[in-house]
RNA sequence: CGGGGUGUAGCGCAGUCUGGUUAGCGCAUCGGUUUUGGGAACCGAGGGUCGGAGGUUCGAAUCCUCUCACCCCGACCA
C-alpha cells in the first residue's frame, strides 16, 4: 500500500472532547472518526488492529475446539421476556418496534439468541459440549459513552458461549476459555491481570475478569502484595477477624437529633466516631425491601448484596417505599423499631460490637447504646461493604494494593440461568431431561486495540505491539526528487512484501521530517528510511519504533534485518 | 436523571457581556516561488444557513423564548 493512497488524515490538533491518550491519538493518526455519540467509524488503519485482534482470537479459540456463528444484532422481545431480563434490563437496551408494532432491540449480549438457538438443536448429551463464538457489533445505550472506543455505545465483541452436559464439563469449558484469554492477550504483548470479578446482570456465580493495567482505566482492583489472589473491588474480599467486645452493654436510650440525617453529621452532633455508627440502607432485592446494615464509616457493596441474595435486580429504595417500611423520613433507619417486618441483614465487620448509634426509625431520633447481640437479630450475616485498599488478603498474610485497569474481557460461569428459564435441554446418559449448563465470554475487540495504545505510546505517537500494528514496517525515501532514492525505495518495499512483512511506502512529496512524524504518529513497529546521505555509503537506516534505536544496515540485507526483528517480536508476545 | 459547560469553515479557537458595513485568526486544503534527514517560508485562493426554529429591533453570531446536539462531574451500568 503506498501512503498516499491510504484513507487516512493525520492531525496537529484534536477534538477536545478526547479526554485520554489512546483517543486522542486514535484521532491524530486519523482511525477513527466519531459519527455520533459514543458511535464511531473505523477507518483502514485500525481496522487493521482490530481485523488481527480478531484472528488471533480465531486462532486461539479454534484451537480449543470452538467454533464461529454470526448472530443477528436485531433481535425479537419473546425471548427476551422469555429469559426474563426484557422487563428489569435497564434504558441500556435500546428497543423499537418493526412496522407491524412488534418489539425489538438492538442486542446488548446475545445468549438469549443462542439459548434459542442450541435448544432448536439439542437433544442428546452425545451432542455435548458446543462452544459457539462470534464477532459482532453490540450496542448498549450507555449512559455517558467516552474514552472513544473504550466506552461507546456500539462497539466490536467476540462472545462465545459454552454448552455442557454438567457442572464439572462446563468449569472445564470455562478454565479452557480463561486459558484462551491468557493466551490472547499475551499474544497482544499486553500487560494484564485476571481478577474475581462480579457478575451484574449477566448473572450466573463465577466469573473472571482480564484487566489491561492502565493508570486511565475505569476499573479499580485490588490484588495481593504476595499471592496470587486479584479481584475487582466491587467483589473483592478481606480476612474478616470476628472481636467480641468486651465493654460493659449500656443501656439502648433513643436521643433527639433534629435534622441530622447522614452519619458524619449525626457523628459530629453526638460527639461520637462515624465507626460506631450502624449505617443502615434500604434496598429492594428482587421486587422486596431489605435492610443493610455496615458500619458507619464504610460504603455499602451492592454487588455483593446482589451475590448474597442471588437477586436479578437490586436498586436503593426510594423515598416512600423507605417512609413506609420504617415509619419515618428518610435518614433515620435503623434496625430496631421498623415498622414492616423485612429482611435484615448485617454485616460481618458490626458482629460482636457493642454501644453503637443507628437510626432510631422515628423521624429526627437515633439510638446511642445499641448492641447486636442483644437488640436485634438479624436475618442473615454476611459481608457486605466495599474492600479498600492496606486490608488483608483474604487468602494469605498479604495486604491488598490498588491497581486501575481496563477491563478487556471476563469469563462467566453461568450454569443453568438461561437453560432452566428457556428450556434449553437434553436427554442425559440415564434417559433423563436436564438442563444444558453454559458459560458465557466476553472480549471487548475494539477496546482492546485501544488498551493496547494507552499502554503503549510515547509523545509522539503510537508504538504498535508488532501482532496488533496495522502495518509492519513503513518505507521512508526522504528526497522524492532524488531518481536513485525513489528508485530503492520502490525496490527494498517490494523486497519486504515478497518477504511477508506488511509494508507501506511512504510516497507523498512531503519533506522529511514530517514524514518522520506521520510515522511516528501511526506507529509502523519499523521504519525503513532511504536518504541520499547514506546511500553514499551503501546503507539504509532502520528504525524500531518501540525503543527508538536506530540502524545502519547495508542494502542487501534489509528485508532479513526486517523479518528478523519481526520474528523475534511476534515471539516475545506469544 | 441532577449539576456545570459548549455549539462560529474539516480541526482548534476569537468575536457574544456593551446589537451597527463585505464575520476573523491558527492548523488543514488548492495554486505559485523558494526550500528539502525530524511537522518549511513567502505570495495568493477557495471554503460559513454563526446548531435549529420562532421572536424583539431600522438592523441579531450578539438580546429573549423554545428546541436539538455534544462535552465534563456525579448518580447509574457490562
Amino acid at each position: 500500500m503506498k501512503v498516499s493512497q491510504i484513507f487516512f488524515q493525520t492531525l496537529k490538533e484534536v477534538p477536545k472532547e478526547a479526554q485520554i491518550e489512546s483517543h486522542r491519538l486514535l484521532y491524530r493518526a486519523g482511525m477513527i472518526q466519531k459519527l455520533a455519540s459514543g458511535i464511531y467509524n473505523y477507518l483502514p488503519l485500525v481496522l487493521r488492529s482490530v481485523r488481527k485482534l480478531e484472528n488471533i482470537i480465531r486462532e486461539e479459540l479454534n484451537k480449543r475446539g470452538c467454533q464461529e456463528i454470526l448472530m443477528p444484532a436485531v433481535q425479537p422481545s419473546d425471548i427476551w421476556e422469555e429469559s426474563g431480563r426484557w422487563s428489569y434490563y435497564g434504558p441500556e437496551l435500546l428497543r423499537f418496534k418493526d412496522r407491524k408494532g412488534s418489539d425489538f432491540c438492538l442486542g446488548p449480549t446475545h445468549e438469549e439468541v443462542i439459548t434459542d438457538m442450541v435448544r432448536k438443536n439439542l437433544r442428546s448429551y452425545k451432542q455435548l459440549p458446543y462452544n459457539l463464538y462470534q464477532f459482532q457489533c453490540k450496542f448498549r445505550d450507555e449512559i455517558r459513552p467516552r474514552f472513544g472506543l473504550m466506552r461507546a455505545r456500539e462497539f466490536i465483541m467476540k462472545d462465545g458461549y459454552s454448552f455442557d452436559i454438567n457442572e464439572e464439563k462446563a468449569l472445564d469449558s470455562y478454565k479452557s476459555m480463561y486459558e484462551a484469554y491468557i493466551a490472547i492477550f499475551k499474544r497482544c504483548g499486553l500487560k494484564f491481570k485476571p481478577v474475581d470479578a462480579a457478575t451484574g446482570s449477566i448473572g450466573g456465580d463465577k466469573s473472571h475478569e482480564f484487566q489491561v493495567l492502565a493508570e486511565s482505566g475505569e476499573d479499580v482492583i485490588l490484588s495481593c502484595s504476595k499471592c496470587e489472589y486479584a479481584a475487582n473491588k466491587e467483589k473483592a474480599k478481606t480476612k474478616i477477624d470476628f472481636r467480641q467486645s468486651d465493654d460493659e452493654m449500656e443501656k439502648m436510650e433513643e436521643v433527639h437529633t433534629p435534622g441530622k440525617k447522614a452519619v458524619e453529621d449525626v457523628a459530629e452532633f453526638l460527639k461520637k466516631r462515624p465507626s460506631d455508627f450502624i449505617k443502615s440502607v434500604i434496598f429492594v432485592v428482587d421486587g422486596k425491601p431489605a435492610l443493610i446494615m455496615v458500619p458507619g464509616d464504610r460504603e455499602v457493596n451492592e454487588a455483593k448484596i446482589q451475590a448474597f441474595f442471588k437477586a436479578d435486580s437490586i436498586e436503593l429504595a426510594d423515598d416512600a417505599t423507605i417512609e413506609e417500611v420504617t415509619g419515618a423520613e428518610t435518614g433515620f433507619a435503623g434496625p430496631v423499631g421498623l415498622k414492616k417486618e423485612i429482611l435484615i441483614a448485617l454485616d460481618h465487620n458490626l458482629e460482636g460490637r457493642r454501644n453503637l448509634v443507628s437510626g432510631a426509625n422515628k423521624t429526627d431520633y437515633h439510638f446511642i447504646n445499641i448492641s447486636p447481640e442483644r437488640d436485634f437479630k438479624p436475618s442473615v450475616t454476611g459481608d457486605f461493604v466495599v474492600t479498600r485498599k492496606g486490608e488483608r488478603c483474604p487468602d494469605c498474610d498479604g495486604l491488598l494494593e490498588e491497581f486501575r485497569g481496563i477491563e478487556v474481557g471476563q469469563v462467566f460461569f453461568l450454569g443453568t440461568k438461561y437453560s432452566e428459564k428457556m428450556h434449553c435441554s437434553f436427554i442425559d446418559e440415564n434417559g433423563q431431561q436436564s438442563n444444558a449448563v453454559m458459560g458465557c465470554y466476553g472480549l471487548g475487540v475494539g477496546r482492546t486495540v485501544q488498551a493496547a495504545i494507552e499502554q503503549n505510546h510515547d509523545e509522539y505517537g503510537i508504538k504498535w505491539p508488532m501482532a496488533l500494528a496495522p502495518y509492519e514496517a513503513i518505507v521512508l525515501p526522504l528526497q522524492m526528487n532524488k531518481e536513485e532514492v525513489v528508485d530503492v525505495a520502490e525496490k527494498i518495499y517490494k523486497k519486504l512484501l515478497n518477504a511477508g512483512v506488511e509494508a507501506v511506502l511512504d510516497d507523498r512529496d512531503e519533506r522529511a521530517g514530517f514524514k518522520f512524524n506521520d510515522a511516528d504518529l501511526v506507529g509502523y513497529p519499523v521504519q525503513v528510511v532511504i536518504g541520499a546521505k547514506s546511500l553514499e555509503k551503501g546503507e539504509i537506516e532502520v528504525k524500531i519504533r518501540k525503543t527508538g534505536e536506530k540502524k545502519a544496515v547495508p542494502l542487501n540485507e534489509v528485508e532479513d534485518f526486517v523479518c528478523r526483528y519481526k520474528k523475534e517480536e511476534m515471539a516475545i508476545d506469544h
